[in-house]
DNA sequence: GAGTGGTCTAGACCACTCG
DNA sequence: GAGTGGTCTAGACCACTCG
């Protein structure tokens, strides 16, 4: 009857079976209970201690097993709360070559999104600021960072910057900030992105709802008006679990091709 | 004189000196260290027992201090032979409008590439092979995985699936996979891209020089003959402190943007 | 206040590297 | 063989959560 966590965990069920250090067989063992369904999504797991004294190790054994399952994204630990089972993300299909907003983007696919006004208001601009938008020294900048939520689940950090030429009032954006250009006419109708893969530090792991050291999408952007002028910069984090960005690439141009 | 590393160590030079956990307190000193120059890419660290003696804290607290400084890439660390600072790395940009050839992108660049072959040869198909390629039920498939180098460091990992009837002979395939296709005709002209950010592996991480769990991109890639036949499908990994991917966007057509 | 994960210690032995 | 990082133990106290 009790094909449960406790008799997973048992000892006698799992050590010396495999090879290698017992914190990799304990982790592989938790693992594959997760990845079979005998523990499901959410689920809580017992504590540190009592698997310890179920499986007949050490604590820090057990929480050696734990860190790595934390560090790939399979369970999630609390302080005086616990450690459970990582709820799974659907994850977000975005296209790297059409120009869209993460409101009107989520609104077509039937979510519902929020933000969480992170930063807002002007304030003096920083020198990267100022090259990239092409400020006059000593300008001001118009700054908005928001934590995007869509479903209830947080799936990016958004920290723009733009010339207070085009935002004078950065309190009045709502939801979307390309629904707020769009009224005075500067809408942007290019962009060049550029994407890396970083480990989240402390503080965006805890906006973002996941482990700090889980992979992350880095992503910075400029926008520009049809007339070539610089309106956005915006660095941005996703989850690395939550999102899949696609590209559609061609050939380049035969004269370049040798 | 001796403004180096053993006085930088010196439990006096920084214990209780801030808020927080000792590890954390080790941590940040030692980033300093090597992001302020104390410490040069490639240099030695003293052993573990030696800070530990050093700093006056215990060994397991060092190691906890280590483990987040490799986490993030500042430190390698290799048994038996001790921890040293990463040497740096040069960030390869990379277009993703652009569809190019590693090979020829690389020499463009000036810089010397060659490939270690991980596997090479024909297999019989797996299921995500068979839909992607639209291959019949049973058949065989080419595959060819590389480790692409430049300059002497390992840059990416690429797992080419072809179908036979592109690639009969995988063995003949050079440095490059797309400079062979050439020759037959049958060079792709377009391709999609998915990409997402992981935490790399044990093996990959070995493979690709780095610590385990540090961030990596993780690209799918289809490629299309003009015509419209599926040629090729590639999953790669990158190596996140040595990418950065180029995306151009383009405003939404008027009649989907509401 | 009971229970959880987070930090820290002293000490031990193992696996690996390198001269 | 000497030295390195890797694993493991038993035990302690702290910070946080939750009923």
């Amino acid at each position: 009857m009790e094909n449960t966590l406790e008799s997973v965990l048992q000892h006698e069920n799992w050590a010396r079976k495999q090879s290698g250090p017992l914190y990799a067989q304990l982790r592989d063992h938790i693992a594959d209970a997760i990845r079979t369904g005998v523990i499901g999504a959410g689920d809580s797991l017992p504590s540190e201690r009592e698997i310890a004294e179920l499986s007949g190790v050490s604590r820090i054994t057990v929480r050696k097993a734990f860190k790595e399952l934390v560090r790939d994204g399979l369970v999630i630990q609390k302080q005086g709360s616990g450690t459970s089972v990582t709820p799974v993300v659907e994850r977000v299909q975005q296209s790297l070559s059409i120009l869209s907003s993460f409101t009107e983007d989520m609104a077509r696919r039937g979510k519902h999104v929020h933000s969480e006004l992170l930063e807002r208001g002007l304030y003096p601009a920083t020198l990267p600021e100022i090259m990239t938008l092409s400020l006059p020294p000593d300008s001001m900048v118009a700054r908005i960072s928001r934590l995007r939520i869509a479903d209830g689940v947080p799936l990016a950090i958004e920290r723009a910057s733009l010339s207070p030429a085009f935002l004078p009032d950065p309190q009045n954006v709502g939801q979307s900030l390309y629904a707020h250009l769009d009224k005075y006419g500067c809408r942007p109708s290019r962009a060049l992105q550029r994407i890396s893969a970083i480990n989240l530090g402390a503080d965006d792991a805890e906006l973002l709802d996941v482990n700090e050291g889980v992979a992350g999408l880095n992503i910075e952007r400029i926008s520009y008006l049809p007339n070539g002028e610089t309106v956005e910069f915006t660095r941005s984090i996703y989850r690395g679990d939550a999102y899949d960005f696609l590209a559609e690439l061609h050939i380049q141009p035969a004269s370049d091709s040798r």
